[in-house]
DNA sequence: TTGTAGGCGTTATCAT
DNA sequence: ATGATAACGCCTACAA
């Protein structure tokens, strides 16, 4: 690692002339700039990052903490957020919480000592239900702090929220009025996470307004969610609609569905919760409930370089990213 | 943010003798650690990373550079580094390249500069077929590297690869001889990358020595990759098994064999690429090959913390992961 | 135009 | 047992 100080001894010039050099102050004579650029890409210097951010006090790092990468949801989070952060030559340090309320903390304290400028968070399902924000808020003192998604409302920070609630109502709605379903099913494996209960409130809601039944099957994460499905709609063969809130059981459901020899979308239509590319592993393709991932990511990364930049001290913002119901073969009577 | 100087002030002791008590120093009496120790914990003083980086020019930082997280055998690698990387206390930046040879240079350029102890990488397509690798060369002098599944073999550096070749060359035979397929079709989206060629050239070889005829259809990711499947299922119903090499071709076919009307797996047997959850979106459950990327991730994680303990230049060593085919409802007589 | 000196926060060596 | 000093690499106000 060449230094500062290398070159300097090199060119017999000091450091400070040599780092004046390089960035091209106008203290320097032309002839000694080129001298030292010169050398400076013979030798292939470059600045040494961590001396910067000493010196500093900055990192131009964002910290990254979401349940889980294995959620096509928060991958497509974090592609959008690093998409942003990497036009402001921003680096991201991603970390895993594993919906582990132990793990999240711990990442929280560890890079909260001057390792990052700012977090972009997706509480973890144990801190949600736990309701511990400690980390948060002292962290949240210095740091900002952008959650998205999973949200806790007591903690003060930025937040960047999906309208669940009117998403899942507009959805439900659809299937009732436009497609005149009456015995839509809504499946859920995330009952207890706040972005499902706002979900199946804007389902219930929906089918009290039509004065119709409602039914939800949770699945309380088993292991064979599948036959749960199957086993459900053998019992309930009036089922005409199926509202899936996570990214996985809605193309479960079609597929239990057609097992049953109902026609998708004549007997039953289906919408499932996630993100387009969905479509490409079902047939028919679902139509599916777009939460706009990456879209949330850009917005959050967005969100928190915006208060890193200011000066003043902006007050918190709440932004929301509309999802999008994209209509594909599993709804519509004429797919 | 409370440092060393503002406890030594409050205190009226010196720097020095500050960061010894909280380093547990026998130098230290017992009497001012406590008294010491004390003060930092009420005042929350935690050392600061990027003062410690800079002194013990040691990041415990790992970049992580991958094309893609969106494709689920990516994210399952880069889980698998956070939990190896995590157990070590080390934290991990991530630069996501988009198969752009650009990208891939810059991230690279920009956290050789210090900021990172190593780097675990996968490289870009655009890299791959354009057989750059100066980058890695000049980073690699100074930083160890681990390239992972995405291979440069005229790179010096360790790797951990898949044993693409065999692991096709089984499952082909197995469709072959245990369920008598002899009209088998290999589907591809990645026939470019160097693993692609790897899986192809192992059914290749195992239909050559049982004398059969081999078909491989190429999709060239358009963007209706499913059509073009159930097209070729139209035009060649003599096809009485599928393996395909991707995550997600599998599945699709899967889809458009029943379309057709093919009972799966009794007219067809399908193998799918990837990940063993896979199966849960299918229906029958998909048989796949598990690429095992979580344990593609722990190992090339360690691989690199070891060669970063080492103070013993250890020359770089080359390791596979084993896939394994997990038979689930596609294949097999009796589902 | 160039050089000197001090400091970012921590740690390690060498006095006292 | 405690403190002073230097150093990691960079930047910059101030001197020369």
């Amino acid at each position: 690692m060449v230094t500062l100080k290398e070159l300097s001894k090199l060119l017999n010039v000091s450091v400070s002339t040599v780092s004046k050099a390089l960035s091209d102050s106008s203290e320097i004579s032309d002839a000694t700039k080129r001298r030292v650029t010169e050398l400076a890409n013979e030798l292939n210097y470059k600045p040494n990052r961590i001396a910067q951010q000493l010196k500093s006090s900055k990192t131009k790092v964002i910290g990254v903490v979401v349940p889980s990468l294995m959620n096509p949801f928060f991958a497509e989070v974090v592609h959008g957020i690093e998409t942003t952060l990497e036009q402001h030559n921003y680096d991201m340090t991603v970390c895993i919480s594993n919906e582990s309320l132990e793990k999240e903390q711990r990442s929280f304290n560890l890079l909260s000592t001057g390792s990052v400028d700012g977090f972009i968070v997706a509480v973890a399902r144990e801190t949600q239900n736990k309701h511990r924000v400690k980390h948060f808020e002292s962290v949240g003192k210095t740091t900002p702090i952008v959650m998205f998604d999973r949200v806790l409302n007591d903690v003060s920070c930025s937040k960047v929220v999906v309208d669940d609630f009117q998403t899942v109502y507009e959805a439900t709605k659809y299937l009732i009025e436009d497609e005149k379903r009456s015995q839509i099913l809504l499946i859920s494996n995330i009952e207890e996470l706040s972005v499902g209960q706002s979900r199946i409130k804007g389902y219930t809601r929906a089918i009290q307004e039509a004065g119709l039944h409602s039914s939800v099957l949770k699945l309380d994460n088993a292991s064979n969610p599948d036959e749960i499905i199957l086993r459900y709609l053998k019992n309930h063969t009036d089922i005409d609609a199926i509202i899936s809130i996570d990214h996985i059981t809605g193309i479960m459901a079609l597929n239990m569905a057609k097992k049953l020899n109902k026609n998708v979308p004549k007997d039953i239509s289906v919408i499932g919760f996630g993100y387009v590319d969905s479509k490409y592993v079902s047939s028919p393709r679902i139509s599916v409930v777009d939460q706009k991932g990456f879209e949330i990511g850009k917005t959050s990364a967005k969100l928190l370089l915006d208060e890193l930049s200011s000066d003043t001290k902006i007050k918190h913002k709440t932004l929301m990213v509309k999802s999008k119901l994209h209509l594909n073969e599993t709804t519509g009577t004429k797919p």
